[in-house]
DNA sequence: CCTTGCCCCTGACGTAACGTCAGGGGCTAC
DNA sequence: GTAGCCCCTGACGTTACGTCAGGGGCAAGG
């Protein structure tokens, strides 16, 4: 990297230093290098840099969204396992905990299945149409169909060890599947 | 490939077409097909088009030499087989064909082994000189490296049959191991 | 013969992703 | 404090074409 290319990035919004100095000078943390690593690897897929900001900015909100995905998912997990726990050290009901992992299923799952829809805020519907607007239909069609086989892959694993490698390194899955994803755009 | 593309060629002089009809069209034969082949694959190998009209001209000599050295061997085999052949026959030397053996061994080998420098003509040596001013020194030893290994495969392959498909598909391998050769340039 | 439609021509200017140069300032070390 | 190295900005250069404008070739069909 030169530094003209970081002015290049700053310039066209791709990439922002963290803070300025007093000097003049752009700082940059972990988090900007980070966002680099992610620039460079869709540039060197063949993306335009004046896409790659928007790219990055829908892959950012996909994240977000497969977080809380994977938290709710825990967080149903740990209350059925504490109703069956229970169960199994009194031989009894606890009903109480029967019905917080009911609430707990019903009210995160909601119609039930894996409706895509029914986990983005209005807000975030709102970024993808706009997103849509700017990437077109084409592009923005082949990123969802690549994250509708990340969801699958996801609920697939909702029943492993959430302390378990798989679920710890899915961060770095994602950049995976996102590379994956990519290369055939370049194809 | 674009009109503007081939216009691009045109005017920088890497490829020119190989005759402007009446109307001012441009017309381009099989030949130019195949420079073009070649452009595309130096500029997928990441050269700039500015080099690569000056690097198909160096390896254009390089060809040439290479195939006067085959036809060179070629001419030595059959003599050696006529003068075997003879002897098999008629179970005595031809003195003649002996001669003729050594004169075409000596007369090609010239100061015997395989010096690279015996084969190329003082006008030859020039522009390789000259080749090597515009290109720098690097550019010119590392393509130099890779032709003596194309040498030693052409000098390993001298006893194999004239016609066979090895020898036949020279063209083939030199295009082979150019890619290769320039696949280092780029890494 | 002439129009229609598609392609080609040239020259000028635009674009992407930086590199280079010039003029000026920050920071650290001796 | 000053030498040496790095950073800053703005302006212009570079590569490999793309786009646009204005004009013409050329084969098919009326």
């Amino acid at each position: 990297m030169s530094v003209r290319t970081l002015h290049h990035y700053d310039r066209i919004e791709i990439l922002r230093p963290a803070a300025i100095s007093e000097g003049g000078h752009r700082l940059y943390s972990g988090h900007e290098l980070l966002r680099l690593q992610q620039i460079l690897t869709l540039r060197y897929l063949g993306f335009p840099l004046a896409q790659i900001g928007d790219l990055l900015a829908s892959m950012q909100i996909q994240r977000t969204v497969v977080r809380e995905r994977i938290s709710e998912l825990e967080q149903i997990e740990s209350a059925l396992a504490a109703m069956v726990d229970q169960r199994r050290s009194t031989g009894e009901w606890d009903w109480s905990l029967v019905v917080e992992a009911s609430v707990a299923v019903q009210g995160k799952q909601k119609e039930g299945g894996f409706n895509v829809e029914s986990y983005y805020t209005p807000e975030q519907m709102q970024q993808f149409r706009e997103l849509g607007d700017r990437l077109g239909p084409d592009t923005i069609r082949s990123i969802e169909e690549r994250w509708t086989v990340l969801m699958a892959e996801v609920r697939a694993q909702r029943n492993l060890d959430p302390a378990s490698p798989e679920a710890r390194d899915l961060a770095d899955r994602w950049n995976a599947l996102t590379a994956k994803t990519l290369a055939h755009y370049d194809g």
